[in-house]
DNA sequence: CTGCACCTTCCCCTGCGCGGGAAGGTCAAG
DNA sequence: CTTGACCTTCCCGCGCAGGGGAAGGTGCAG
Protein backbone atom coordinates (compact mmCIF):
# COMPACT_ATOMS: atom_id res chain seq x y z
CA UNK A 1 0.00 0.00 0.00
CA UNK A 2 1.59 3.41 -0.81
CA UNK A 3 0.94 6.06 0.85
CA UNK A 4 -1.95 7.74 -0.83
CA UNK A 5 -4.02 4.52 -0.68
CA UNK A 6 -3.23 4.33 2.41
CA UNK A 7 -4.33 8.06 3.10
CA UNK A 8 -7.61 7.31 1.14
CA UNK A 9 -8.08 3.94 3.62
CA UNK A 10 -7.76 6.01 6.52
CA UNK A 11 -9.59 9.08 5.31
CA UNK A 12 -7.21 11.12 5.70
CA UNK A 13 -4.37 13.20 3.55
CA UNK A 14 -0.81 11.93 2.69
CA UNK A 15 0.38 15.50 4.15
CA UNK A 16 -1.10 14.07 7.24
CA UNK A 17 0.63 10.70 7.60
CA UNK A 18 3.98 12.70 6.63
CA UNK A 19 3.34 14.83 9.28
CA UNK A 20 2.62 12.02 11.74
CA UNK A 21 5.52 10.16 11.07
CA UNK A 22 7.82 12.66 11.31
CA UNK A 23 5.81 13.96 14.62
CA UNK A 24 6.65 10.35 15.90
CA UNK A 25 3.43 9.17 15.57
CA UNK A 26 4.00 6.68 13.44
CA UNK A 27 7.48 4.42 13.10
CA UNK A 28 9.38 5.71 10.24
CA UNK A 29 8.01 3.84 7.53
CA UNK A 30 9.13 1.02 4.85
CA UNK A 31 10.40 2.07 1.40
CA UNK A 32 10.34 0.36 -1.66
CA UNK A 33 12.82 0.29 -4.16
CA UNK A 34 12.33 3.50 -5.59
CA UNK A 35 11.77 4.94 -2.31
CA UNK A 36 8.36 5.23 -1.99
CA UNK A 37 6.71 4.46 1.78
CA UNK A 38 4.99 1.14 2.12
CA UNK A 39 2.01 0.67 4.47
CA UNK A 40 0.30 -2.67 6.13
CA UNK A 41 -3.28 -2.77 6.88
CA UNK A 42 -1.34 -2.32 10.68
CA UNK A 43 -0.86 0.93 10.42
CA UNK A 44 -4.12 1.66 8.82
CA UNK A 45 -5.15 0.66 12.33
CA UNK A 46 -2.91 3.22 14.09
CA UNK A 47 -4.14 5.90 11.81
CA UNK A 48 -7.97 4.90 12.35
CA UNK A 49 -6.84 4.82 16.04
CA UNK A 50 -5.75 8.21 15.73
CA UNK A 51 -8.33 9.47 14.07
CA UNK A 52 -10.52 7.96 16.96
CA UNK A 53 -8.39 9.84 19.12
CA UNK A 54 -9.36 12.96 18.24
CA UNK A 55 -12.83 12.71 17.28
CA UNK A 56 -12.90 12.39 21.07
CA UNK A 57 -10.56 15.71 21.46
CA UNK A 58 -7.58 13.91 22.69
CA UNK A 59 -4.31 15.86 21.38
CA UNK A 60 -1.48 14.74 18.84
CA UNK A 61 0.55 14.62 21.98
CA UNK A 62 -1.55 12.41 24.30
CA UNK A 63 -1.70 10.01 21.22
CA UNK A 64 1.58 10.03 20.98
CA UNK A 65 1.71 8.92 24.65
CA UNK A 66 -0.73 6.37 24.38
CA UNK A 67 1.17 5.15 21.14
CA UNK A 68 4.61 5.23 23.05
CA UNK A 69 3.32 2.84 25.90
CA UNK A 70 1.58 0.20 22.61
CA UNK A 71 5.17 0.42 21.58
CA UNK A 72 6.72 -0.55 24.25
CA UNK A 73 4.54 -3.40 24.40
CA UNK A 74 2.22 -2.78 27.17
CA UNK A 75 -1.21 -2.17 27.71
CA UNK A 76 -2.12 1.43 27.41
CA UNK A 77 -5.33 0.99 29.43
CA UNK A 78 -4.66 2.91 32.66
CA UNK A 79 -3.32 5.56 30.84
CA UNK A 80 -6.04 6.01 28.52
CA UNK A 81 -8.70 6.16 31.55
CA UNK A 82 -6.86 8.77 32.87
CA UNK A 83 -6.53 10.72 30.14
CA UNK A 84 -10.37 10.55 29.64
CA UNK A 85 -10.62 11.16 33.08
CA UNK A 86 -8.36 14.34 32.87
CA UNK A 87 -10.32 15.04 29.27
CA UNK A 88 -13.93 15.07 31.18
CA UNK A 89 -12.43 17.40 33.75
CA UNK A 90 -11.36 19.63 31.10
CA UNK A 91 -14.39 19.43 29.29
CA UNK A 92 -16.49 20.36 32.61
CA UNK A 93 -14.12 23.23 33.21
CA UNK A 94 -14.60 24.99 29.50
CA UNK A 95 -18.26 24.02 29.15
CA UNK A 96 -18.62 25.78 33.08
CA UNK A 97 -16.48 28.63 31.47
CA UNK A 98 -18.32 29.00 27.95
CA UNK A 99 -21.97 28.87 30.26
CA UNK A 100 -21.03 31.88 32.48
CA UNK A 101 -19.66 33.96 29.35
CA UNK A 102 -22.40 32.95 27.82
CA UNK A 103 -24.87 34.66 30.89
CA UNK A 104 -22.67 37.75 30.81
CA UNK A 105 -22.70 38.12 27.54
CA UNK A 106 -27.09 37.38 27.24
CA UNK A 107 -27.29 39.78 29.73
CA UNK A 108 -24.97 42.79 27.51
CA UNK A 109 -26.91 41.55 24.78
CA UNK A 110 -30.59 42.70 26.74
CA UNK A 111 -28.93 45.67 28.00
CA UNK A 112 -28.16 46.63 24.23
CA UNK A 113 -31.37 45.42 23.32
CA UNK A 114 -33.20 47.44 25.44
CA UNK A 115 -30.84 50.77 25.99
CA UNK A 116 -31.51 54.48 24.10
CA UNK A 117 -28.60 54.66 21.71
CA UNK A 118 -28.61 58.03 22.36
CA UNK A 119 -27.20 57.55 25.94
CA UNK A 120 -23.77 55.95 24.24
CA UNK A 121 -20.88 57.45 26.08
CA UNK A 122 -18.00 58.36 23.43
CA UNK A 123 -15.20 57.81 26.32
CA UNK A 124 -16.48 54.01 26.59
CA UNK A 125 -16.80 53.85 23.49
CA UNK A 126 -19.74 51.34 23.69
CA UNK A 127 -21.74 51.02 26.68
CA UNK A 128 -23.06 48.05 26.48
CA UNK A 129 -19.99 46.06 26.87
CA UNK B 1 2.09 59.27 30.31
CA UNK B 2 4.58 56.49 28.70
CA UNK B 3 3.63 53.30 27.21
CA UNK B 4 4.83 51.21 30.32
CA UNK B 5 2.40 53.60 32.70
CA UNK B 6 -0.25 52.94 30.32
CA UNK B 7 0.66 49.34 30.27
CA UNK B 8 0.17 49.28 34.47
CA UNK B 9 -3.29 51.61 34.13
CA UNK B 10 -5.03 49.11 31.75
CA UNK B 11 -3.47 46.27 32.89
CA UNK B 12 -1.57 45.21 29.77
CA UNK B 13 2.24 44.60 28.80
CA UNK B 14 3.70 46.77 26.85
CA UNK B 15 4.14 44.71 23.94
CA UNK B 16 0.59 44.40 23.63
CA UNK B 17 0.16 47.99 23.51
CA UNK B 18 2.60 47.87 20.47
CA UNK B 19 0.90 45.32 19.02
CA UNK B 20 -2.06 47.04 19.24
CA UNK B 21 -0.82 49.88 17.42
CA UNK B 22 0.08 47.81 14.94
CA UNK B 23 -2.45 46.03 14.29
CA UNK B 24 -4.56 49.08 13.93
CA UNK B 25 -6.71 48.98 17.02
CA UNK B 26 -5.07 52.26 18.37
CA UNK B 27 -3.93 55.32 15.80
CA UNK B 28 -0.42 56.06 15.86
CA UNK B 29 1.19 57.44 19.26
CA UNK B 30 1.94 60.40 19.58
CA UNK B 31 5.82 60.99 20.51
CA UNK B 32 7.72 63.24 22.66
CA UNK B 33 10.83 64.71 21.81
CA UNK B 34 12.73 61.85 22.13
CA UNK B 35 10.20 59.34 20.68
CA UNK B 36 8.84 57.89 23.20
CA UNK B 37 5.32 57.03 22.97
CA UNK B 38 3.08 59.21 24.75
CA UNK B 39 -0.41 58.23 25.72
CA UNK B 40 -3.45 60.07 27.11
CA UNK B 41 -6.40 58.84 29.54
CA UNK B 42 -8.40 58.27 26.59
CA UNK B 43 -6.42 55.65 25.09
CA UNK B 44 -6.26 54.07 28.72
CA UNK B 45 -10.45 54.33 28.03
CA UNK B 46 -9.86 52.47 24.99
CA UNK B 47 -7.70 49.82 26.18
CA UNK B 48 -10.25 49.22 28.95
CA UNK B 49 -12.68 49.06 25.98
CA UNK B 50 -10.53 46.19 24.01
CA UNK B 51 -9.99 44.26 27.26
CA UNK B 52 -13.48 44.14 28.70
CA UNK B 53 -14.78 43.04 24.45
CA UNK B 54 -12.08 40.79 25.34
CA UNK B 55 -13.43 39.40 28.20
CA UNK B 56 -16.52 38.85 26.39
CA UNK B 57 -14.73 36.76 24.21
CA UNK B 58 -14.60 39.08 21.07
CA UNK B 59 -11.88 39.11 18.98
CA UNK B 60 -9.38 41.40 18.00
CA UNK B 61 -11.16 41.75 14.31
CA UNK B 62 -14.58 42.21 15.65
CA UNK B 63 -13.43 44.79 18.28
CA UNK B 64 -11.28 47.14 15.24
CA UNK B 65 -14.60 46.79 13.46
CA UNK B 66 -16.44 49.01 16.62
CA UNK B 67 -13.75 50.83 17.02
CA UNK B 68 -13.54 51.70 13.43
CA UNK B 69 -17.11 52.78 13.48
CA UNK B 70 -16.70 55.11 16.43
CA UNK B 71 -13.68 56.79 14.77
CA UNK B 72 -15.57 57.88 11.99
CA UNK B 73 -17.53 59.47 14.15
CA UNK B 74 -20.73 56.90 14.52
CA UNK B 75 -22.34 55.30 17.24
CA UNK B 76 -21.25 51.71 16.98
CA UNK B 77 -24.71 50.80 19.05
CA UNK B 78 -26.37 49.01 16.32
CA UNK B 79 -22.85 46.68 15.16
CA UNK B 80 -21.99 46.12 18.84
CA UNK B 81 -26.09 43.97 18.82
CA UNK B 82 -25.67 42.43 15.85
CA UNK B 83 -22.14 41.13 17.20
CA UNK B 84 -23.30 40.25 20.81
CA UNK B 85 -26.28 38.45 18.65
CA UNK B 86 -23.86 36.64 17.10
CA UNK B 87 -21.07 35.93 19.84
CA UNK B 88 -24.38 34.37 21.60
CA UNK B 89 -24.71 32.05 18.87
CA UNK B 90 -21.29 31.07 18.46
CA UNK B 91 -21.09 30.16 22.26
CA UNK B 92 -24.51 28.05 22.13
CA UNK B 93 -22.85 25.98 19.36
CA UNK B 94 -19.69 25.67 20.94
CA UNK B 95 -21.86 24.30 24.51
CA UNK B 96 -23.67 22.27 22.29
CA UNK B 97 -20.51 20.71 20.45
CA UNK B 98 -18.45 20.08 23.92
CA UNK B 99 -21.83 18.67 26.05
CA UNK B 100 -22.20 16.10 22.60
CA UNK B 101 -18.59 15.35 23.19
CA UNK B 102 -18.82 15.12 27.19
CA UNK B 103 -20.99 12.37 26.77
CA UNK B 104 -18.85 10.62 23.86
CA UNK B 105 -15.88 10.48 26.77
CA UNK B 106 -18.41 9.92 29.34
CA UNK B 107 -19.13 6.89 28.05
CA UNK B 108 -15.87 6.02 27.11
CA UNK B 109 -14.74 6.42 30.24
CA UNK B 110 -17.42 3.92 31.67
CA UNK B 111 -16.31 1.74 29.46
CA UNK B 112 -12.80 1.85 30.31
CA UNK B 113 -13.39 1.59 34.17
CA UNK B 114 -15.54 -1.25 33.79
CA UNK B 115 -13.25 -3.07 31.15
CA UNK B 116 -11.31 -5.96 31.99
CA UNK B 117 -7.50 -5.00 30.53
CA UNK B 118 -6.82 -8.67 29.37
CA UNK B 119 -9.70 -8.08 26.68
CA UNK B 120 -7.17 -5.53 25.25
CA UNK B 121 -6.80 -6.02 21.63
CA UNK B 122 -3.29 -5.13 20.77
CA UNK B 123 -4.57 -4.50 16.95
CA UNK B 124 -7.32 -1.51 18.10
CA UNK B 125 -4.56 -0.30 20.14
CA UNK B 126 -6.76 0.95 22.92
CA UNK B 127 -10.50 -0.95 22.80
CA UNK B 128 -11.67 2.04 24.72
CA UNK B 129 -11.14 4.27 21.93
C1' DC C 1 30.94 58.13 35.61
C1' DT C 2 28.32 54.45 36.03
C1' DG C 3 24.47 51.98 36.80
C1' DC C 4 19.71 51.14 36.21
C1' DA C 5 15.17 51.45 34.48
C1' DC C 6 12.97 52.75 30.84
C1' DC C 7 12.23 53.38 25.88
C1' DT C 8 12.93 52.30 20.54
C1' DT C 9 12.86 49.02 16.32
C1' DC C 10 13.62 44.51 14.55
C1' DC C 11 12.63 39.84 13.62
C1' DC C 12 11.66 35.33 15.18
C1' DC C 13 8.94 32.02 18.34
C1' DT C 14 4.96 29.84 20.59
C1' DG C 15 0.80 26.11 20.33
C1' DC C 16 -2.12 23.28 17.21
C1' DG C 17 -2.66 20.57 13.15
C1' DC C 18 -1.80 20.47 9.33
C1' DG C 19 -1.96 22.80 3.95
C1' DG C 20 0.38 24.89 -0.24
C1' DG C 21 3.39 24.66 -3.56
C1' DA C 22 8.14 24.22 -5.64
C1' DA C 23 11.48 21.15 -7.79
C1' DG C 24 12.34 16.83 -8.96
C1' DG C 25 12.02 11.28 -9.46
C1' DT C 26 9.03 7.00 -11.04
C1' DC C 27 5.98 4.21 -13.41
C1' DA C 28 2.21 2.45 -16.34
C1' DA C 29 -0.78 3.56 -20.29
C1' DG C 30 -1.56 5.24 -24.86
C1' DC D 1 7.82 9.15 -26.46
C1' DT D 2 4.98 11.69 -23.91
C1' DT D 3 1.45 12.37 -20.71
C1' DG D 4 -0.41 12.05 -16.28
C1' DA D 5 -0.76 10.29 -11.83
C1' DC D 6 1.78 9.15 -8.42
C1' DC D 7 5.72 9.75 -5.22
C1' DT D 8 10.00 12.32 -2.81
C1' DT D 9 12.11 16.31 0.07
C1' DC D 10 11.99 21.05 1.26
C1' DC D 11 10.46 25.17 3.33
C1' DC D 12 6.78 28.65 4.12
C1' DG D 13 2.02 29.79 5.52
C1' DC D 14 -2.25 30.14 8.30
C1' DG D 15 -5.13 31.89 12.54
C1' DC D 16 -4.95 33.87 17.06
C1' DA D 17 -2.85 37.05 20.32
C1' DG D 18 0.81 38.27 21.60
C1' DG D 19 5.96 36.91 23.92
C1' DG D 20 11.24 36.72 23.73
C1' DG D 21 15.16 38.78 23.21
C1' DA D 22 18.79 41.41 20.58
C1' DA D 23 20.91 45.89 19.74
C1' DG D 24 20.73 50.37 20.69
C1' DG D 25 19.05 55.24 22.67
C1' DT D 26 17.53 58.17 26.98
C1' DG D 27 17.22 60.04 31.40
C1' DC D 28 17.83 60.24 36.32
C1' DA D 29 20.16 58.89 40.81
C1' DG D 30 24.18 57.95 43.43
Amino acid sequence: MRIGEAADAAGMTTKTIRFYEKRGLLPPAERTANGYRRYSRETISRLEFIRRSQVAGLTLAQIEGILRIRDNGMTPCTHVRDILAKQLLDLDQKIAELTALRATVAEQYATAKAADPRNCDADLICSYI
